[in-house]
DNA sequence: GCACACTGGATCATATACGATTTCGTACTT
DNA sequence: AAGTACGAAATCGTATATGATCCAGTGTGC
């Protein structure tokens, strides 16, 4: 996955692509934001050139757009945007959780409570950022054994997309949380229960699914 | 999606992109084929630098495997990473196609339909490659109008690393063809009986997974 | 004969330099 | 006042150059 020799270093083209991949996770280059190779690579204290192949990468990726002599920047997330990346992400992490099912293991089904347990008090004196991110390590801790790697792959790229939003869709549709976290317990016992990889597939499919329609329904047509 | 300006001119790094992609494609570069910068940039007349980006892009696909201060090579498909490919196209493809059913035009079924004819007639003097082709045609027809670009976009990724493998699992797998054919025929009567999305999308997995357990079952032990 | 250190060539990684293109502000015309 | 033409600054695109790293082949010592 990197490109580190031998010893601990790594390509200053690595470095530049970590970089500016987590400011974009973080926010800090926010949807629009204009990635100018010169100042980036002045940031890192490197020249242009790693600095152009990070961007190529964040490209192919669908995180950065370019264009021709003009210049990179951060791929907005439109609404519309939203939803096919939302639908996408239900299509693979729903499949990812089903392959991930059988190899779960009590450890994973114990932590995975454990972060649901901690969301639901995190409904009371909620917390939108911290409630975001304990549901993002819940999945996680589902999916992680998913034996195909390209699947895996899918997933994770999808949440990077959905990171790049400043706060989540749960402080935009206040009832969403709680019915995500009795959703996250239903999908918990079907693992438990093991219950068959289509049935597991569709629980995980429509928990997704139901979000990205709740946002729907809350925000007014924002149809382009 | 691309880097064109206004003229008609390519960016050298568009070009490089477009030239390896192809070449890995049509087989010309095979698994395993080494990449190097110095000789692909003297075949296309220009510098490392714009063949690196490319490179750089076409690693963020997973068309090729990069090594620090090794260079890259294209990524092997070995019998797991089919399995792999196989399993992520069955589930991005047979949600594009389910969510693509509702679109499709008189026209499209009625080419599609022409297509499976032809691969029908195909069958008798067998001709694997050209009916890998019409094959990767069938499912394009009826896949295109998947409204979701994220989707088709992994579809289209799926495609391309399968077109890969220099034949394909007709070749290898004999009785598979035939079913094929058959399975094309319902899956061409579902979508015009306007059946339902969870249903299409079924069928068009399954088609799908049943081409994976043909080879598989075909090839002996081939576990890693 | 085998293991290990060395050396040469190939290739990658990055910096720098310069030409090309776009963009934006300004002045001029109508 | 609005629109257009021009020019300058910013930024990108690519070539070239140089240092770093890896790999293979060679020779030496045990």
């Amino acid at each position: 996955m990197n490109t580190s020799s031998k010893d601990g270093t790594v390509s200053k083209a690595e470095q530049a692509y970590q970089t500016v991949q987590s400011k974009i996770a973080s926010g800090e280059y926010g949807p629009g934001y204009r990635l100018v190779l010169g100042r980036i690579a002045a940031d890192l204290g490197c020249s242009a050139v790693p600095v152009r192949e990070a961007i190529r990468r964040l490209e192919a990726e669908g995180l950065v757009r370019f264009e021709r002599n003009v210049g990179a920047t951060v791929t907005g997330i439109d609404p519309t945007e939203y939803l096919y990346t939302m639908q996408t992400l239900s299509l693979v992490e729903g499949y990812a959780t089903a392959l991930s099912a059988p190899l779960v293991t009590a450890e994973d089904l114990a932590k995975a409570k454990a972060i649901n347990a901690e969301m639901r008090d995190c409904l009371e004196h909620f917390d939108p950022v911290r409630f975001t991110a304990l549901n993002r390590e819940f999945h996680s801790a589902l999916f992680t054994n998913c034996p195909n790697p390209h699947i895996l792959d899918l997933v994770h790229r999808g949440w990077n997309r959905l990171g790049a939003l400043r706060s989540s869709t749960f402080s935009y549709v206040p009832g969403r949380a709680q019915d995500s976290v009795a959703e996250h317990e239903r999908l918990l016992e079907l693992i438990e229960a093991k219950a068959d990889a289509g049935t597991i597939e569709a629980a995980a499919r429509a928990h997704r699914i139901a979000t990205l329609d709740a946002y729907l329904k809350h925000t007014p047509s924002t149809t382009s």
